[in-house]
DNA sequence: ATTTATACTCACCAAAAAGAGAGCGTAGAC
DNA sequence: GTCTACGCTCTCTTTTTGGTGAGTATAAAT
């Protein structure tokens, strides 16, 4: 997958930018617990593949994003939304009209968390062969003691 | 925490040189599954915070891991470990005394994921206070509509 | 009159993940 | 002789997660 490159050179630089920032040692455990809370709420699944889609498509209905992903539940999908608007990454907007029809688009930091995301995507994409082989010589360790 | 500096700035530029030998456009579903799948193996909470913490201190011991994380079962470190191991991001020496002494560390590719993850720990830290906005104002919202 | 589309919510159930606690083998300290 | 340390494993129970299928409101199309 283009993963990699569905964040465009200025997104990405921009993260960067931000690292360039962050202070050279901070280490609040209180900080520290906030930081791995947020990553829980934020690093799952279905979160990081509807940044990716929306962040390819832009602005998308309920329905289309149930489609693309194909293997979501209704209730998963709502709920991931719904997290994801609380925590500021996407926009819910919802027009009037009957049918309903609401769509949802990307924030600023949707989008910069999407770029942050990118650097994992990159490194799958680069060591699957590398993982796939440590697993295979795993097994065969565990085959014969 | 200063997350984002137990990975060295050679770790990063690594990983970044990575991305730049990426081809522009591939979207093999198959290699899109693997790289899924890969993720979801990878990126969970306690293999982040091992990651984090062999990063930082180098080769530790089973106990030691247990009691710096603090509130990690030994089922869970156990286990996390040992997919940690079978897919090569840390190697497990077993020195052969009474009592045992087994010890982690990571291998090039476990640092080079921690590195791919330091942007995520980045973007969590710097965006703390936007997602505790988006948060409140969100419950505004729902309390009066 | 019936069907269709949309974006949900709700109640229920099954499966998976995780925590708690006990046990184990053995050497050295007391 | 008993206790402790270490790195587990095993079983049992609880919690969390996620899927399923039904229901809702309403306007337009058939």
């Amino acid at each position: 997958m283009s993963t990699a490159h569905r964040f465009t050179p200025e997104h990405i630089a921009r993260a960067h930018a931000q690292s360039a920032q962050t202070p050279p040692a901070e280490t609040d455990p209180r900080v520290e617990a906030l930081v791995r809370d947020l990553i829980g709420c934020v690093a799952d699944k279905w979160t990081m593949l509807i940044l990716e889609l929306l962040a390819e498509q832009g602005a998308t209905r309920f329905t289309q994003l149930n489609r693309r992903i194909g293997t979501i539940s209704q209730k998963m999908l709502t709920q991931t939304l719904r997290h994801m608007e609380r925590n500021g990454l996407v926009i819910r907007t919802v027009h009037p009209v009957v049918p309903p029809k609401v769509e949802y688009a990307l924030t600023e930091l949707g989008l910069s968390l999407g770029a942050a995301f990118c650097g994992v995507w990159i490194w799958a994409e680069n060591n699957l062969d590398a993982v796939e082989a440590s697993r295979k010589s795993f097994e065969n360790r565990a085959a014969e003691p």
